[in-house]
DNA sequence: TATTGAACATGACGTAGATCATGGTAGATG
DNA sequence: CATCTACCATGATCTACGTCATGTTCAATA
């Protein structure tokens, strides 16, 4: 098992076949990313009692499907999923990666119907929050129903940002970016931000990012040739932050 | 002035000086695109109070800018708007246009700060929506805060079908795509889907789809020579909106 | 009316990344 | 253990689109 897994594997997540896990939002180690708001303890209370723990999802399972009746959010306790929406022509188009901690599905509210599907890339274990009871306690909670404003408008942002970065950046920038991106969201989860495994394999990190296969592979042989990072098939270790954020080029 | 512009004229919209506009949510004849909801009359009432309708922005002013402190978001009532990002290196990123009835500024919600800048692409009103009168409204109306929920999973999805466009899309499936967008964006608006002035330079265009203005140029007289739609400097009209689908190639 | 300048069109040419082809490696399965 | 199959790396070639250069049109202003 890789360090990465291990090291998230400590966690109450494991605990696949228990139906009352003991774990809730007050002493999950997540919540400072999950819910960064000052909710009362009995506020967190009540978001526990509409949230169900489900148990874990298995590599290449689907969490659900575009078009799929739309019932709930997720928030992801381990492991990793891919978004993804099917194009009109059968090809692939990968949305999102979601990291512990980070909230998917909330493209279904718009229609009732997922916009994107949702699959495992390893053994994952997600929170589901049930929309209509989150809307029912967003009402009554205005702490509450603005964390979820806030976090569709991060959505959104964080889109944007994907949209610049195909519309505007050159191979190496991209994949720098996306290096650098799990490499943050590894550091806000305590984890190193200079070694870790990439849950994705190359076509879908192409796939996000825009680039075939082949050329996700020739950046990476190219970045370890400037000593930028080492990459031993999904371990990579980021040898040299600064020259990485020079090659991605977005600033500081 | 062009015919676009004089349909829309006959609004209420353009009465730059009046300080008590007639107008009210409940008469606005965008609502069915601005609110598809079924509010109570008396809730429109309420949300009337909070709308602000200003004064008109002129062509190539700004609504607001990246980085400003984040305070409301806004309707747009006449004209066009054009959002975008100034990227780390100084150049700028389309990341949406904004035609009568759509709302615009959600991606300032955040970190109650605009995560991109507004400037209006010919004269324009809009209707201000002070966020923090709206989530107050929200705990009240529950169809309220349903609506922005969606309003915002909306962008989202929106969001995802451009970085499906500019990822795996050529430049005349990007530039077919958006006269498909634009012409049933019109009509929704009960004007023609068939002819209309594009509101946005070509620079825009291709800014915004993540190609030159020679690429859009060519893209343009290419359609042109299939006689898709003629082109007459900013005025379009689609001639073979059949072939204008095939060449988007979007399905149906 | 002449003049200036933005916005657009179009040709010639260069290039980043796609495509095609081949081979290597590691984990799954009989 | 052998075999199979994903997954990844890397070279050779091709091409869509970018870049550069030049020209046109039209609206604004002197």
């Amino acid at each position: 098992m890789s360090i990465h897994l291990a090291n998230i594997g400590d966690d109450e997540a494991y605990k696949p076949c228990a139906h009352d896990y003991q774990t809730n939002c007050g002493n999950c180690r997540l919540n400072a990313i999950c819910l960064p708001l000052a909710l009362e303890s009995e506020d967190i209370a009540q978001l526990d009692e509409i949230i169900q723990r489900s148990k874990p999802i298995q590599k290449n399972q689907h969490l659900y499907r575009e078009e799929d009746n739309f019932q709930s959010v997720y928030a992801v306790r381990s492991g990793t999923l891919k978004a993804y929406k099917t194009t009109d022509d059968g090809r692939e188009q990968v949305t999102g990666f979601y990291f512990p901690g980070e909230i998917l599905g909330m493209d279904g509210i718009a229609n009732n119907s997922h916009a994107s599907s949702a699959k495992a890339l390893e053994t994952s274990a997600v929170c589901e929050i049930p929309f209509s009871s989150l809307e029912k306690l967003s009402t009554l909670m205005p702490s509450l129903q603005r964390h979820f404003f806030q976090l569709m408008s991060r959505e959104i942002t964080e889109d944007q940002q994907l949209i610049t970065l195909l519309s505007k950046n050159s191979a190496d920038e991209r994949v720098a970016s996306l290096m650098l991106s799990i490499s943050t969201r590894n550091a806000r989860r305590k984890l190193s931000a200079t070694q870790f495994r990439l849950p994705m394999s190359r076509v879908d990190i192409g796939n996000y990012l825009g680039l075939t296969v082949e050329t996700v592979s020739r950046v990476f042989s190219r970045m370890q040739k400037m000593d930028l990072l080492s990459v031993d098939n999904k371990e990579i270790e980021i040898k040299d932050i600064q020259g990485l954020r020079d090659m991605a080029n977005l600033g500081s």
